[in-house]
DNA sequence: TAATACTTGACTAAAATACTAGGTTTTAGT
DNA sequence: ACTAAAACCTAGTATTTTAGTCAAGTATTA
């Protein structure tokens, strides 16, 4: 779990496709000029959303992106995902073979509080944003924060 | 909010702080060793997070860092704070002379989401992390994610 | 008084970020 | 068939951030 304004970026622009979906295919040149990202680098975005099955592209004059499921099934985690490496947690390379057996705890402590927050961005999706709702718990089925518990290594320091 | 490795570390090192903090003052060198985090990066941390008054220092031999805090008082958005840069999420650098409105909406939004995430890991203390207890809403007066509504200005696309 | 430990600042290498430039396909519309 | 709009691709570049090193301090106290 990363978070920069490259996430931002991504967001921002599947945001921009979930608003104008009825306008039929968004094309990027114009996703550039509402939301003053190059165009160059939203191509890149776009390349990663494509490969992640977010969006799905149409080729030709008329063309452009268009989100590849319904917004409510577009979550923030996904998009962040998408666009970001993910952050090796481990200092030994997932290898675990770690000396004196620190690195397992802090590496199993702070990968657990990853994924506290991957699921807490789980829980927000594009229809989510765009109709202003209440995030998370507001809708059945997503998890809520009572729902998240660390579960950690014992400690050994 | 930036969420990067630069934030891992600062967490793990006050986290062995709060789990060493009975055996008094805890040295760098010492974190730096237990950690595998190189003791001048450690120092460029500890000035920020000496700076935000989460850590005080003890000089002299047999020094070192002590929480400035009960553990169950410093949480991990203070830490994640303390040493990175808080992002601009505007393009018009916090002006507001953005044509057409829509980088309002876009602000606007991301910053509603950043707030978001900051209330959340706002919920989670050292002392939480060091007991491995359920994190959030299972201490009173701690924000639930119910407590969390998005507002935003209208949109304009 | 000397060892210990923190402080400060300059510097560097590597990576990520954001962008630029210049192409090639694909395809709707004429 | 031609043209233009758009995706798609590749390579490069500048800037910032990350992560770390090095060196010369200052303060404390055993």
């Amino acid at each position: 779990m990363r978070l920069t304004t490259k996430g931002r970026y991504a967001v921002t622009a599947m945001l921009d496709l979930a608003i104008n979906r009825d306008n039929g295919p968004t094309c990027l040149a114009d996703i550039s000029e509402r939301q003053s990202i190059s165009l160059s680098y939203l191509e890149q975005l776009f390349s990663r959303l494509r490969q992640s099955n977010l969006v799905q592209s149409v080729r030709g004059p008329g063309g452009g992106y268009i989100l590849a499921h319904s917004s409510d099934q577009i979550f923030v985690s996904n998009i962040i995902d998408s666009v970001n490496e993910t952050i090796d947690a481990t200092n030994c390379g997932g290898r675990g073979d770690c000396n004196s057996g620190d690195m397992c705890l802090t590496h199993h402590l702070w990968e657990g509080l990853s994924v506290q927050i991957h699921d807490f961005l789980s829980g927000i999706s594009l229809a989510d944003l765009v109709d202003r709702r209440e995030i998370s718990s507001a809708k059945a089925g997503n998890p809520t924060i009572e729902d998240h518990v660390l579960r950690l290594t014992p400690a050994k320091v």
